[in-house]
RNA sequence: CGGGGUGUGGCGCAGUCCGGUAGCGCACCUGCUUUGGGAGCAGGGGGUCGUCGGUUCAAAUCCGACCACCCCGACCA
């Protein structure tokens, strides 16, 4: 590969328009370009970056058993009317009509399409199970594509999808799965952690997800060191202590707080700390009115309101909703005269003898001395505060620790939320017909190139991991109008390329400065530098870029440096 | 969708307040010199100033509408 005849475009500044580092060195680098938001070209280094991840994805994926398919990206709406994701999905999903106004969607995702084939396909449990995947590209209508190709609308993701007669064997299959996603990580030399994810409410006992670590993630992860237990941030299990005020009260107590709205607001004003609050959230479930009540000092974590509620298809009242129901402003909502048909749910520490201050439901009051089941009835307890740093682990007496990553692997244990949707059924050995018991697992193939520089990269450029890095090897002939300079590449160029290595050879008669600054800048881990010093004295240089190693060797041993060097790392 | 911001040559930007017919750096092309960390000199090409409309003798500049893109938030099987 020689650059003078290679599409490498890169750029000297920052573009003004990419935000964190992936984005800018994956543009600078020139990797991929922009057509428009959330949508991206990969040009060539990019797309081998691309193409070396699916390629160590698919090695994988097929030592696990799983057969490589290739599924349409173009999909009838009639399928997700049955699945109900038609509605369901939203406005994520991209949709579109063709000539004769057939709704159509670009998939996002493929349980429909793979249970529309298996249930025409597969008839008896002796051919179960199955590990169907494909490597494609994936449409989601991202309200707001961001952070690059991390983020798009349009993205490489290898999905796979696998059928069973039991959850026993999908354990089995969800097990090799971790096990396949841990070891593709691994390979493309990045560090991470598995931690538990919740799915909501597609069903499933079980869910992870498969976190690169990064400062820059958009994903926070809390852990406890003591027993290990890791989660999402969004998901992770909490139990709150009940340390609750003493009970004095024997009847909630009105107190006027004007324009007092906030928790801070209110416990400032009447000298209490934040936690001696509740806050009153009032949400639209389904058709229902639902009052949510946490603790003051704690944020509610919706996910886990849609877990309680038993769906996802809930909101919070507009203001006008809010002044409606409670009869008060904004920031004066309560549980203690709320209208009879409004339901009550609450966060599990609130339970039990306690006191505390609520929104009076009249504008600038409040309420103190307000005990749960005495002056308003809880429908539902549950588990419904954010977690955070700090917190104690609902596994063992450690502390929450907060790290941050990028989630490139998601698996699930769907059970038979298609299936039976579907009716996709296969009969068992006693000739009876049952659904399906179905997992998938999601990679995303575009989002790990990104996540590799994330991890890897220093004030010059991107420092690939061997794996992921586009080429092996490049060399940069200092000054490519001394032939004997030009003749040493040329030949190292072929002996290389004749042993298999990639090699992208610098061709291009530009300065020694502008070649090196281009060297750093797309990150190829091995550089070997032919100039006419190293030459005269026969040291010829191989740098390492991501440790900065530098060796020398006589121009006869060079090519056999090289490999050596390559076959120890890979051996590493 | 709400809030904030930006659209001027491939990239980064100035010019807009105060209207007078487009400029700087980098990149690109030609020549000469130069060649181990983004060279020098000389010459050159490239922009209907996001789009549409309005005001004006005259609009990158003023007014209106729209579009695109970026950031924060909401959202994220």
């Amino acid at each position: 590969m020689r650059w003078s005849r290679s599409l490498i475009p890169t750029f000297r500044e920052v573009p003004a328009d990419a935000e964190i580092v992936s984005h800018q060195l994956m543009l600078r680098a020139g990797l991929v370009r922009k057509l428009a938001a959330g949508i991206f070209t990969y040009l060539p280094l990019g797309w081998r970056s691309i193409s070396r991840v699916a390629t160590i994805v698919r090695e994988e994926m097929n030592r696990a058993g799983a057969q490589e398919i290739n599924m349409p990206v173009l999909q009838p709406a009639e399928i997700w009317q049955e699945s109900g994701r038609w509605s369901d999905f939203g406005r994520e999903l991209m949709r579109l009509r063709d000539r004769h106004e057939r709704d159509f969607a670009l998939g996002p995702t493929h349980e429909e399409v793979i249970t529309s084939l298996v249930r025409n396909t597969l008839r008896s449990y002796r051919q179960l199970p199955q590990n169907l995947y494909q490597i494609q590209v994936k449409f989601r209508d991202e309200i707001r594509p961001r952070f690059g190709v991390m983020r798009a609308r349009e993205f490489v993701m290898k999905d796979a999808y696998s059928f069973h007669v039991d959850d026993e064997s999908l354990d089995h299959t969800y097990r090799d799965m971790h096990d396949a996603y841990s070891r593709i990580i691994e390979r493309c030399g990045l560090d991470f952690r598995v931690v538990e994810a919740d799915t909501g409410v597609i069903g499933g006992a079980e869910s992870h997800e498969f976190m690169v670590l990064a400062t820059n993630g958009e994903s926070e992860i809390l852990s406890c060191s003591t027993c290990g237990y890791a989660a999402n941030a969004e998901r992770a299990e909490l139990r709150l202590p009940q340390t609750g005020s003493e009970a004095t009260s024997t009847t909630p107590e009105e107190v006027s707080t004007p324009g007092k709205r906030t928790v801070e607001e209110v416990s400032g004003f009447l000298g209490l700390q934040p936690s001696a609050l509740a806050k009153t959230l009032l949400f639209k479930v389904g058709e229902r009115d639902v009052a949510v009540l946490v603790p003051g000092s704690r944020d509610l974590n919706e996910a886990k309101l849609a877990r309680l509620a038993g769906t996802p298809i809930l909101r919070m009242l507009e203001d006008a909703e809010v002044r409606k129901l409670s009869g008060a402003d904004v920031g004066f909502a309560g549980p203690v005269g709320l209208p009879p048909q409004t339901a009550i749910w609450a966060d599990r520490s609130l339970e039990g003898e306690r006191d505390f201050v609520t929104g009076a439901n009249r504008t600038d009051a409040h309420l103190r001395g307000v005990r749960p089941q005495r002056d308003f009835q809880v429908e539902r307890w549950g588990d419904l505060v954010l977690a955070r740093a700090g917190d104690t682990c609902p596994r063992c007496d450690g502390r929450f620790e907060s790290s941050r990553g990028i989630e490139v692997g998601h698996i699930f244990k769907l059970g038979t939320k298609y299936s039976e949707k579907m009716s996709a059924a296969f009969l068992d050995d006693g000739g009876r017909e049952r659904p399906y018991v179905m997992g998938c697992y999601g990679f995303g193939v575009s989002r790990t190139v990104a996540s590799a520089i994330e991890q890897n990269y220093d004030d010059d450029g991107i420092r690939w991991p061997r794996a992921v890095a586009p080429v092996d090897v490049l060399i940069v002939p200092v000054n490519v109008t001394a032939p004997a300079i030009r003749e040493v590449a040329e030949t190292l160029h072929e002996e290389l390329s004749a042993a298999g290595v990639e090699v992208l050879l610098d061709d291009r008669d530009l300065r020694p400065g502008a070649k090196f600054k281009d060297a750093d800048l797309i990150g190829i881990p091995t550089r070997v530098t032919i100039g006419e010093r190293g030459l005269r004295e026969d040291k010829l240089e191989i740098r390492n870029r991501r440790t900065g190693e530098v060796q020398v060797h006589p121009r006869s041993e060079l090519a056999g440096a090289v490999l050596e060097s390559l076959r120890r790392e890979n051996a590493d």
